[in-house]
DNA sequence: TGACAAATAGCACGATCGGTCGTGCTATTT
DNA sequence: AAATAGCACGACCGATCGTGCTATTTGTCA
């Protein structure tokens, strides 16, 4: 079939280009130019902006799987896998070789008052990834790493602030030390979260045997 | 004289424009009809985009002095003051009577990569903003209300993630429960900042007399 | 009422937007 | 060798972008 690569060459660019400009920097002209080719030739592979746009969330998502969840999911479940799937999160853009930030994190302000397709897609992409973090937090609460009364959703609802102001810090205030901030903000949250000595002693007789 | 209140106007109609749209959205076109006059003779009141959007910027900021910092002056100094002053910062948009979002909070993810006049604008109202926020974080270190190796820049880190996820969660999300959330997360920072029961025996000899 | 300055509108410009159309090239199939 | 299908091209559409230049309206004061 020897289908051509040239779609993926389009989105693998158009994602280092949505990294920088964020979605509505993304122009078809645009991105064809930085391709190589022509504003026609690359709207022939998709049938409308909107597609591309999503084409390209569609990529950041594989890419965020692979440079940010799936290695952190080799570590032992619970607050383990928390810690390493942050570490990943925490700056991954930079990590996967992107030149600009987190396409989702300004879509995120770029389209609250809007609607469609792409804000759909976005909305998505949230929620799934709020309910991965959610899920590692309940984790870690039923392993008995943190408190039974830990509101997981309180929890990710800080997390995703500890992420998004390393975002502005990082990539807006240029600030060399916001790795290290969101770092220590992270672990504040988490010794929050954390049963207190006295509790160590009373409380974990369950301890589901997940890692070797 | 009698400098025509066109010029207020539509700097008041972009404000909310620009709350609702973000930087970008704001064009002249748009604005013009919104504010019902041409584009020309609206573009005769400044002499760029940039112009136009530096206003709005610096409206947005007599705004924001109005509603969020003032009434927080009143409250006394150190930690009821951050207080305060949090209390009316959180959502002021809404408050504000603006229909959309904090404009810096989208330019902030907007500009990450871009620069020029406008971005220098932000970046200044924003370094300011933070300022304030680690004057009065600074002052309630030296009240003895937060402990002295209190860190205000890693505060001030915090504090805004906490101000970017609320914005998030509310205006993207749509999450009725956003306030609340906001509202613990801040409490638990002051909480980390607070001096343990036992440092209150020994520490404060200074109290600055500042309220009655 | 007439003169003058400020404010607004009209109009046109080059550029770019998302999107369509017809055409040619290059493989593969028949 | 002929027919077909996929792919990319340049030209072009109407709309809108920011930005000038030129009238026309409007308000003020003599």
């Amino acid at each position: 079939m020897a289908a051509p690569d040239t779609r993926i060459r389009i989105v693998d660019q158009g994602l280092d280009l949505i990294s920088r400009s964020g979605l509505a920097g993304v122009t078809l002209g645009g991105l064809a130019a930085e391709v190589g080719m022509s504003k026609s030739g690359l709207f022939a592979h998709f049938k409308s902006k909107d597609a591309v746009q999503i084409a390209l969330l569609d990529r950041m998502a594989e890419v965020a799987n692979r440079v940010v969840v799936a290695p952190a999911m080799a570590a032992p479940a619970g607050l383990a896998r928390l810690r390493a799937l942050v570490g990943n999160w925490i700056g991954w853009s930079d990590r996967a070789g992107l030149s600009g930030g987190c396409p989702v994190a300004a879509a995120l302000f770029e389209l609250d008052d809007l609607d469609g397709a792409v804000r759909a897609k976005v909305e998505l992409m949230e929620g799934n990834w709020r309910g991965l973090l959610r899920g590692l937090v309940g984790e870690a609460v039923g392993r008995g790493e943190f408190r039974a009364d830990v509101d997981a959703d309180q929890f990710v609802f800080e997390l995703c602030g500890v992420y998004l102001t390393h975002h502005a810090s990082h990539r807006f205030l240029r600030d060399p030390q916001a790795d290290g901030r969101a770092r220590i903000a992270f672990e504040a949250l988490i010794v929050r979260a954390q049963p207190t000595p006295q509790e160590w002693a009373t409380a974990p007789d369950q301890t589901p045997g997940e890692t070797p």
